[in-house]
DNA sequence: CTACAACTTAAAGTGGACTTTAAGTCAACA
DNA sequence: TGTTGACTTAAAGTCCACTTTAAGTTGTAG
């Protein structure tokens, strides 16, 4: 009869795939110490519906712009228990913020990309007199730069 | 008298700190052909108020997340003439696209960032029990992952 | 006139986050 | 039972966008 399979587990390759990283990656994060396998008997990992969740929410941390070594530290404070709430408060505040900053910046950005698109199309379709120069656009437009 | 200065022009030090740039970098972006400076009787670079525009108008493109092959290939259309507007056009479009794509994905990403802040803060306050494992409280907060 | 800061070039180096390679072990299927 | 695909490790390689170095030239302040 089988061992009772309380929770299903994955092989690195299985595990990858459902958390869209490679296997390379995964013993990546591993060896920098974002996330600990579980070995079987011969040696090799496996990975269970925790460690799906787990790496989920690093990746979501990861996608606020935070670093691999901003993930260590945040980890390793993890590991340390509650007395670091404060620590890991403060770096995911920090996190935010710089988000936050470059959020902003890249909104910009979109506005100045969206209006160099409207005066290509409005040259193609002939509703300006084709000549005039895109900083003129922008300040009919209402930007400053 | 001086010869007469119709526009004022900058060294690549100077220019370098107009658009936050470092001189190195200038010099790389000539490189790669995103711009063409000019040069004095001493074969030193000089820039004006033209490149001032040119550059920050193409740092709002790379903000917006075109590469520099990207941008080379933008200006190379643009040194074409008119016939490229269309190559020009669906450059930024795809851009757009790809942004907007990123956008959304980042949106995501923040929210589970500014869940995370909110139940270490209820955490340290003590309006939970304490001991509510994350995932419950996301799928409390309506998040499915 | 002398320093010294700023410029010039080509080429090599850096950082972050993986990715690839090499050499070998193990497991599942026909 | 054999072969093929997935796993193991350590180390080297890749990509992008700069950055730094080295060796030399030029402009300007005192």
């Amino acid at each position: 009869m089988p061992a009772l399979k309380t929770e299903s587990s994955y092989t690195i390759g299985e595990f990858a795939d459902l958390v869209d990283l490679t296997a390379p990656t995964i013993r990546y994060y591993e060896s920098q110490g974002l996330l600990k396998a579980r070995r079987n008997d011969s040696g090799r990992r496996y990975f269970t519906e925790t460690d799906i969740k787990w790496v989920k929410f690093l990746l979501h941390l990861k996608g606020t712009g935070m670093s691999i070594s901003d993930l260590k530290q945040y980890v390793t404070w993890r590991a340390m228990g509650d007395e670091t709430i404060p620590n890991r408060l403060a770096l995911l505040e920090n996190t935010q913020a710089d988000f936050m900053k470059k959020y902003r910046e890249v909104q910009h950005h979109l506005e100045i990309l969206n209006d160099k698109i409207n005066w290509y199309k409005q040259k193609e379709t002939g509703k300006t007199d084709g000549q005039e120069p895109f900083a003129d656009y922008l300040k009919r437009m209402g930007h400053k730069e």
